[in-house]
DNA sequence: CTGAAAGCGCTTACAG
DNA sequence: CTGAAAGCGCTTACAG
């Protein structure tokens, strides 16, 4: 039933041509007749003719497909990174391969395989948390695919990253709630093998050292960030005799969780606590108090991502250099924060 | 530089076989010898055997990519549809190319002409707002790539779609704000040419009629559903001599700028006026009060979404029906519509 | 400026 | 159970 595909050979037929003349004349070769250019493209239309990718990214070697590999892609921090890569690769005549890796180390692996299976002609990735090892994004570069991490990246690895300064957005967090007058602040931290969590941690313990202000074990508690880490962490907090005036999160799903228990045990915020979370997810300005938080320019995170991944793709081999690009985070302050 | 790679000629030469054999022993067709089989699958690890997806293309017409479009990757609803998506056609062995429209009905165009370029072996989509004919989705009907419409969806097309039962969960939210004792309910509605928006109305308007409720033209204001609408709306609304004591918005995002609007003129939510919203975004469960919502099941959504590609993709032409699958709408009741 | 020819790396009837 | 052969629809050096 499947109608008859128009092909490049159609055209060609049907104009008395070659079709080394019709690829050419579609492709907008420079040494080709402006009249043969538009015949050609008069009865493409006309035959309705649409190209066929698939071959010929077989015959050059170019899928013009971009792999982007996530935790998962409803994360809000994450489908906003999504967003800004599709825009930029999209405006080059690529499109995006999205895949999520659950932060499973298995099916990271499975993904790579079957990006390189579809023959991807780039590759743009974060971590998945629990990935400590990386042969699996060795085998692209063994396979010549250029590779970009963004946020959560492999320091050294001799590919392109783009992250937000984490180090500089906890450090400048941390000053703010010193400079409302906190004393005792608090850090629900995530896993240290990854660097962000890590750069966050020590912004955190030198915004605390510069301040004279000690830092104390007892006041860092790591754990997976999720909502409910943010519950379980505040209560531990909150159960103490010496209980913290402000709790710094690496995660605005935590500082959720702070939030939620302040609120179930009459506990004002920011009164009597503090909070402040990251990555400033939307909701953070919905809530009452709204959550300060620090700014990570996802979208500009996704451009900047895709346009190194361009980059790499253009250059060859020889010219081309990582770039390792780090963004300037954006304290957002909110009432959550503020001493009235 | 680049590495020669990889093909099936070199591990059948290796073998002194034929490609042919290779490529059945690596398929596991069932008329080949498991010696045969045991010898290549070695053999094509031992080599670092990657598969060349885009020459498998080519050969059997099959490229093993779902294309989809949503109007923006970075809405939570779809942000969770597309997670149900890829995690479905993913275990079928395709993968998602993701697109998005930005709501404008040229970007769709483009969109579609790409999709068919790559040859997707199928579409699933959420129409854009503005988006009110279809010939570039009739092209993907011409060109037999089965599509499925989900959410925002086009009745009648002739194609399988999901959706959630909008009328029901409008009607039934509004009846619970009835029963919870309101007599005025005021409704933030979308653009009624988009089917999901109109059903909503509907239901609104019936649940009134049900409870012998009027229905008031000037408490039903149409936008395109921002926050920054939920705010002017709520704002026009609370400015009537006689205010509404509920409001049911279409959306949750225009829920949050109602809520704000009641909190920056100290109007108490619940109590003096209630709130529900449409999609159950996490975010409404983070608020203080919760919004109540109507939950859509976004990730059962593409779950259903890409179990219905799928079928399609499988069937041949002559059994193929088109299904139109209505998913249940859950309430989920939290403190912005209880009677304390 | 245009054409002839080869080939990208697979898969799939067909034959035996 | 295995092989020989054709071909999917392009692009790209090469020649003229």
């Amino acid at each position: 039933m499947e109608r008859k595909k128009v092909t490049l050979q159609d055209i060609a037929k049907a104009l008395n041509i070659t079709p080394s003349a019709v690829s050419k004349a579609l492709s907008d070769h420079p040494r080709m007749s402006q009249k043969t250019k538009d015949a050609v493209n008069k009865m493409a239309e006309e035959l309705n003719y649409k190209p066929n990718q698939i071959a010929a990214a077989l015959r050059s070697g170019q899928s013009k497909l971009i792999g982007v590999i996530v935790p998962a892609a409803n994360i809000s921090f994450f489908s906003s990174v999504i967003r800004g890569i599709e825009e930029t690769v999209n405006k080059a005549g690529y499109s995006v391969i999205l895949t999520q890796s659950d932060d499973s180390v298995k099916k990271e692996k499975d993904i790579i395989n079957t990006l390189l299976a579809t023959r991807v002609d780039g590759v743009i990735a974060a971590l998945g948390l629990k990935t400590k090892k990386y042969q699996h994004f060795e085998k692209l570069k063994e396979e010549n695919v250029p590779l970009v991490f963004f946020d959560r990246i492999i320091k050294d690895f001799g590919v392109s990253t783009v992250e937000v300064d984490d180090y500089k957005g906890a450090y400048n967090a941390v000053s703010h709630l010193i400079e409302q007058g906190c004393k005792r602040i608090a850090h629900l931290a995530g896993h240290s093998h990854m660097e962000l969590y890590k750069n966050r941690l020590k912004g955190y313990k030198s915004a605390l050292r510069d301040a004279s202000l000690p830092v104390e074990k007892e006041l860092i508690i790591q754990s997976d960030l999720h909502l409910e880490d943010g519950r379980n962490g505040m209560l531990q907090l909150l159960a103490m005799k010496d209980r913290p005036d402000a709790i710094f999160c690496s995660s605005d799903y935590t500082a959720v969780g702070a939030l939620q228990i302040a609120r179930e045990q009459n506990i004002i915020v920011p009164d009597e606590v503090m909070i402040f979370g990251f990555s400033n997810e939307p909701f953070t300005s919905y809530l009452d108090p709204g959550i300060s938080s620090v700014d990570q320019s996802s979208i500009i995170m996704g451009h900047t991502a895709g346009e190194l991944v361009l980059e790499h793709i253009k250059s060859t081999n020889s010219d081309f250099t990582a770039k390792n690009i780090v963004l300037n985070p954006t304290l957002i302050i909110r009432n959550s924060s503020k001493n009235f």
